[in-house]
RNA sequence: GCCCCUGUAGCUCAGCUGGUAGAGCAAUUGAUUUGUAAUCAAUAGGUCCGCGGUUCGAAUCCGUGCGGGGGCACCA
């Protein structure tokens, strides 16, 4: 007698060991048909599997999670399957379900083009068709070794060598193509459904490691439905039209060049957002009890050599060698140089907490296959800043700049934000009193945020714990900002000491923190938020005076001339061109405001307002929209 | 850095299998004086990314360098 426990709690009993198949027939007739996979206590299993024992079970259909992965795993066996079939001699590595679908690495001289994975795509769907029957088989671990390599497969056999002794080494047959594989698979090719689609082929090095060789990777996305496909499809180019990039140049913003790959040539509409960016957050950290400084770009290797950077990071600094023979870095990060201001005249412990911010500019040199638009660059200005304290003034300060960060991510249209903390890695500094001080410190102040936070486990740097800060933008994509880090190691290093009360002097604490991390990288962030529609506040250009015709030119030139002493940013349309060849341009470059002056607005001294995306305009006293402007014109905050 | 793709006017792109380049928009000039998403016309605009090679002849084929894109690795 074997009992079998559903998830609704009831029972079925069965006089016979049975597999997922009839027990999921026994449950429905429709259930059976859409089962895909299931589980025995817990854990995923297929559902010719045959149960001998007492145990719960679930059926899992393709609404299931479960379901839908097991659809991608089994596309990334079918993509392989078509690979082999179309590409004689082509080896299969590993192929695993990712967030959106699924990859298979391959191994093949001759490169994949974007016809064969058309093809690939299509042979896939035959298979599907054909309705391949899964079959598993455990093999004994040489059996398998000896087939994989007589099958040339190189690759498999040394997966199996590396599988541990105690695992059983499984191989999955559909139809007559078999793979290594732990499973669990649906019951037949047919069942996956042609919601997938190849989307790319890219290099992957084998098993993740740059010193290995290259294979290549095909690319697939999978979906339980059509429409779920069609759905993922339509969200791809979306992001697609948000990209920073194509509307930088939209919008005249920021341009690259090849002078100078990473770096950022900012337009005077870029330039302007920049400057507010930077305007407001001056503000917001004078309130909050910071001195700005600014320390040099260029310093000698000595400093670097002491701080650390040059060992550990020198294959990412610039160096200059000046015409004397001295050789230079330019500065890859603004502590080294913060502590040094913190190191001029002798600091007292009524001096602390010494809050010192930075916009500094920084170089890095990051390799070339890295650099992507302004998320990426190898020169970048970060909103630094390094704070001197005492081991007991560690959890307020923490505090403050949590709240600093959040209110900023706030006013700036941001509020799911994640906090990541990472703890004491293998390799560090310091011994472990000051690490459990720290740590605490810093969990304390992420508690009392009240926000949501994830630990990853020794991941911290070598010189101190920290809590990095992730935002989620309005297409639900994450990016790391801000970081809070406390430094045990680099005061020391580079002699920074206090008077404390009792005379002595000693070592204080140091946090880094940034805020946006990288003033270019956030307003990539920002761009592509706002799909290039920034809130009013933040936007270059505010405000386009268009006159109805030149008869108006010269009361829209009053007009201008009041909006600016206002401080919002406006221009006018002379051009010969007509309202609509205006309203179409301007709206298309995404100018918040069209101010429309004609006859009626001359005679009665007011302005018509087109906002961006509302078709129906407002007809408005100028002093009332200088008033009602102005107060838009800030911060939420302010 | 590695693999694949890619580089033509300010922008977006066309240019088949080799015969020294074209469109739309933008720009300039002129006409039009316009009331809510493209008025008409004319003009000008190119070291076809750089260098080398094959060829009678290269934007086109080959090599190489640089840049860009998609991934991988990297992201202190």
């Amino acid at each position: 007698m074997l009992t079998i426990k559903l998830p609704d709690g009831k029972n079925l009993f069965f006089d016979k060991k049975v597999t997922g198949f009839e027990v999921s027939e026994k449950i429905s007739k429709s259930l059976s048909k859409q089962a895909l996979v299931m589980s025995i206590n817990g854990e995923l299993k297929d559902l010719s599997e045959t149960i001998e024992n007492d145990c719960s079970i679930k059926i899992f259909t393709n609404k299931d999670k479960e379901g839908l992965e097991t659809i991608r795993h089994d596309t990334a066996h079918i993509l392989a399957m078509a690979v082999q079939e179309l590409f004689p001699g082509t080896q299969v590595t590993i192929g695993p379900v990712i967030e959106y679908g699924f990859y298979y690495d391959f191994s093949r001289k001759e490169p994949f083009t974007n016809e064969d994975l058309a093809q690939i795509e299509n042979r896939m769907k035959e298979i599907v068709d054909r309705n391949e029957i899964t079959k598993k088989e455990v093999w004994e671990r040489s059996k398998a070794i000896s087939h994989f390599k007589k099958k040339g497969e190189i690759y498999k056999a040394e997966i199996i060598e590396s599988i541990p002794k105690e695992e059983q080494v499984s191989i999955y047959f559909h139809g007559k193509w078999n793979d290594l594989c732990r499973g669990p698979h649906l019951p037949s090719t047919g069942k996956v459904g042609k919601f997938f689609k190849l989307t790319k082929v890219s290099g992957a090095y084998w098993r993740g490691d740059s010193n290995n060789e290259m294979l290549q990777r095909i690319y697939g996305t999978g979906w339980s439905t059509q429409k779920d496909l069609d759905n993922y499809l339509k969200r791809i180019e979306e992001a697609e039209k948000r990209d920073h990039r194509k509307l930088g140049k939209e919008m005249d913003l920021f341009h690259f060049r090849e002078e100078s790959p990473g770096s950022v040539f900012w337009h005077e509409k870029g330039w302007n957002l920049f400057q507010k960016l930077i305007d407001y957050m001056r503000t917001k950290q004078k309130k909050a009890g910071y001195k700005e400084i600014n320390t040099p770009e260029i310093l000698d290797r000595t400093l670097w050599e002491k701080s650390g950077h040059w060992e550990k990071f020198g294959e990412h600094m610039y160096t200059s060698t000046t015409p004397d023979e001295k050789v230079f870095a330019i500065k890859p990060m603004n502590c080294p140089g913060c502590v040094q201001v913190f190191n001029q005249g002798l600091k007292s412990y009524r001096d602390l907490p010494l809050r010192m911010s930075e916009f500094g500019k920084v170089h890095r040199y990051e390799p070339s296959g890295a650099l992507h638009g302004l998320l990426r660059v190898r020169a970048f200005t970060q909103d630094d800043a390094h704070i001197f304290c005492t081991e007991d003034q560690i959890t307020n300060e923490c505090l403050s700049v949590t709240n600093l960060i959040l209110g900023i991510y706030k006013d700036l249209g941001f509020t799911n934000v994640l906090l990541q903390f990472s703890d004491r890695p293998e390799k560090r500094v310091g011994d472990d009193k000051i690490w459990d001080k720290a740590e605490s410190a810093l969990l304390k102040a992420i508690k009392q945020s009240k926000l949501k936070y994830e630990i990853n486990k020794g991941e911290g740097a070598f010189y101190g714990p920290k809590i990095d800060f992730v935002l989620r933008d309005s297409i639900g994509r994450d990016w790391q900002c801000g970081t809070l880090q406390v430094d045990l190691n680099l005061p020391g290093r580079l002699g920074a000491l206090f008077v404390d009360k009792d005379g002595s002097k000693k070592v204080p604490v140091m946090l880094h923190r940034a805020l946006f991390g990288s003033l270019e990288r956030f307003i990539g962030i920002l761009i592509e938020n706002y799909a290039g529609k920034l809130p009013f506040w933040l936007t270059p250009l505010q405000a386009m005076i268009i006159p109805v015709s030149d008869e108006f030119d010269d009361y829209a030139k009053q007009v201008y001339k009041k909006i600016n002493e206002i401080g919002i940013n406006c221009e006018i349309d002379l051009k010969n061109h007509n309202l609509n060849y205006k309203i179409r341009e301007h709206s298309m470059s995404k100018v918040p405001l069209l101010l429309i002056c004609g006859k009626k607005e001359v005679d009665s001294n007011t302005i018509t307002i087109r906002r961006l995306d509302f078709k129906k305009q407002e007809t408005m006293e100028l002093n009332t929209f200088l008033k009602k402007f102005s107060a838009l014109n800030k911060a939420p905050s302010f």
